[in-house]
DNA sequence: TTTTTATGGATATTTTTTATCCGTAATTAC
DNA sequence: GTAATTACGGATAAAAAATATCCATAAAAA
């Protein structure tokens, strides 16, 4: 079970994304070149976060991202779906089905017990990243950083960043 | 996030060990044949469940498989985490370290609050499937059956299954 | 001694992930 | 109006992981 990295790389954007003042963007390059990442590969990430409804794309110059809702209504869930899918994380092939034992399809009205309980996990996990909003991340994250750090963060989204005409 | 099939047939196939009289073993040909899924890649699932102490395997003509614990004490968790490993779902690569604004070591002794949350969401994922013992599964699947194939299932078992000297 | 069966390693195949590139469209700046 | 900037979507390629198979060996029973 494994989440592949445009995850981590999607949710440090988006906390970059809400320190920007309202209606202001961010150019893929500057996401990609404040977080040290691919810039190819993130914009697969921010189109997707995009076509999620998460962020804002705007073509042409001084154009770029910004975060499409209020950051307390945008989820680690909301994130994480947007990048990976909402799929199950547990397949289930219906192998009771299968084999010279297998189930008739009037003792399979209700899901596997197995299945059952991997998406009642997969639902616990779920809950837990939706209850966590954009705005707890940069609270805690604010936390952490020193003064110094934040001086600089703020100054490098003032050269990078576009406001609107 | 995606789990491997394998974690499917594992525990299927615990569910059939738990129906076998103490001490009688099942070859690994015969758990494949009855479940309908390819018998090598089976014998893997099986290995690794050697290992983690869940099946104990017996070799030589009328050896195989048996549960080496009560099925009481063997979670689904135990199961998915022979075949799955450990590790965390979410791969945190520290990239709050890196960049033109990068965080120092100081600021980062606590987690980062996004790999905080994924590890709070995979703990309750796992205690869920750690809830769920083999015990819990037998019964839920003996509730769906009806008797025709309890029947079969017993009789399947009795052909198939060794008894040591 | 022969047959049965698990073990571990090696290997092949397929799928997924990761990463990059390019032509196009849209928008702003000049 | 023209040129520069920037996102979009598709195509592609490289790397890694999952899936699947095979074989030589060891162990145990018949």
């Amino acid at each position: 079970m494994k989440l592949g990295k445009g995850v981590e790389w999607a949710a440090h954007t988006c906390a970059l994304l809400a320190l920007l003042p309202p209606k202001a963007t961010l150019p893929g390059d500057s996401l990609a070149d404040f977080l040290g990442i691919p810039s190819p590969y993130l914009a697969k990430q921010l189109q997707a976060m995009s076509r999620a409804g998460i962020v804002a794309a705007k073509r042409g110059a001084s154009g770029g991202y910004r975060l499409q809702k209020p950051a307390e209504s945008i989820s680690l869930w909301d994130i994480t779906a947007s990048i990976e899918g909402t799929a199950h994380s547990f397949r289930c092939t219906e192998v009771r089905r299968s084999g010279p034992c297998g189930a008739v399809k009037s003792e399979c009205k209700r899901p596997c017990p197995i299945a059952a309980t991997f998406y009642d996990a997969e639902r616990r996990y779920r809950e837990t990243l939706d209850a966590m909003k954009l705005t707890d991340i940069v609270s805690a994250v604010a936390i952490e950083a020193n003064q110094n750090r934040k001086d600089r963060i703020k100054e490098w989204v003032q050269t990078n960043a576009a406001l609107p005409a």
